[in-house]
DNA sequence: TATCAGATAAAACATCTGTTTTACTTAAAA
DNA sequence: TTTTAAGTAAAACAGATGTTTTATCTGATA
């Protein structure tokens, strides 16, 4: 029925219409959502015909996905702060926290994708599925990974998978209701400075619910 | 041009249209979005004809502005557990967490106005603004009011702010991902007593927060 | 009872939606 | 050069959408 989306067209005006629908949809979507954003728009955007999206894509709903699976260039993943064992948990924490809110600050695709990300999490749309398992549950296992090192347990619980959910919730929060938290507080997101404070308040905040926790599990332990 | 929406109407076949309307709208618009809920679809649900919600407000995006205007019924705010000086921190925090967890629970009206908020927060329509200003920013200035208390301070300023967004990211986080959480973790939301545990250990990080915070502020001030 | 505004109902309207069809152009292979 | 298929373009399609119009009905008031 549909043509087959051919990854290696033959003929290329300059840029491929292929890439250039992608780049529309990356912007459009990010930025209004799935529903807002009309396959006429995205072809105006991307200055390609109107049938070039089913023919690439299938259909709307195909570009979409295509975002979330192919990779973009780049994509450091937050949690690669946490792989190195020796270092030490504030330093780790700062840089998970610096990484995750570096896309506020600089590159322009990789903002949107983030965004779009986002989006696609608080309005899921079926694509979310395929981005939880492979973005956020490395991250979230990552980040267990830590804490279960650093509060000296021999294996995760539940109150690890509460405190990793939290701390990430920290970084998540500030990204999701960015809008809202400049409506709140304009100051605290203005300038790349700022946003480089946050990441390192947030990274405290961290580390002292962490150590809030290990307090907690040793009360508990010794009402047992 | 448009009717006069009548606040009081005369005539009435058991439960009024508007009241009708509104209860669709709210269950509609929080279950899959403003956009995705046609207005057939409301009236279908509402039983009650098509015109009927150009006729009371105007328009669809009537319906839904009149959705964060009008107040329902209850609606106690978290942020009251934060009035009384004479409260314990953690007592308070606590409060505030649990009452702010609570639609997760119970209240299928509040649940699904709650759920509507958010979902505005997260994909904003326009409605927002009224709905950050009468409802998110006082509990925001609430919640600084709190920590400068706490911390002894004798005014607010922006590592305050910091920190009452970062709390209220705590439980935001747990709202507005709520979906993404059950899939990680579904144990933490499962159970309404889940849910109260879930609430007791955000209110511990937020002390453990708060906590670090004073110590960061003590370090600061030996620096200089 | 007659009147009249409030309320309801069904149909019509114009527009926009995602998708497909059809025809045309291009460039490489036979 | 001829052939073939990939790629492009414009128009057409079927359906859904928000909104308005027109007509009808209801029930309290004069």
């Amino acid at each position: 029925m549909s043509p087959v989306p051919p990854h290696h067209p033959v003929r290329s005006d300059g840029i491929e219409a292929r890439q250039r629908l992608m780049g529309a949809g990356l912007k459009l979507f990010s930025e209004h959502g799935f529903e807002k954003t009309s396959v006429r728009a995205l072809a105006r955007e991307a200055q390609v015909n109107l049938a070039a999206v089913s023919y690439y894509f299938g259909d709307k709903t195909g570009l979409y996905r295509a975002l979330f699976i192919e990779p973009f260039e780049c994509q450091q993943t937050p949690a690669n702060a946490f792989a190195d064992p020796a270092l030490p948990l504030d330093t780790a924490m700062r840089r998970f926290f610096v990484d995750f809110l570096q896309p506020l600050n600089l590159g322009d695709e990789i903002r949107m994708l983030m965004k779009l990300h986002f989006r696609e999490m608080a309005e899921p749309t079926g694509a979310w599925e395929c981005a939880l398992e492979s973005d956020i549950r490395p991250q979230h296992e990552a980040m267990m990974r830590l804490l279960v090192r650093t509060l000296g347990l021999r294996r995760s619980d539940v109150d690890v998978q509460r405190l990793a959910i939290a701390i990430a919730g920290l970084a998540v929060h500030v990204f999701a209701f960015h809008d809202g938290v400049k409506t709140l507080a304009p100051q605290l997101l203005a300038t790349p400075r700022a946003i480089d404070t946050m990441a390192d308040r947030l990274a405290g905040y961290a580390v002292s619910m962490i150590e809030g926790e290990r307090r907690r599990r040793v009360a508990a332990q010794q009402d047992r």
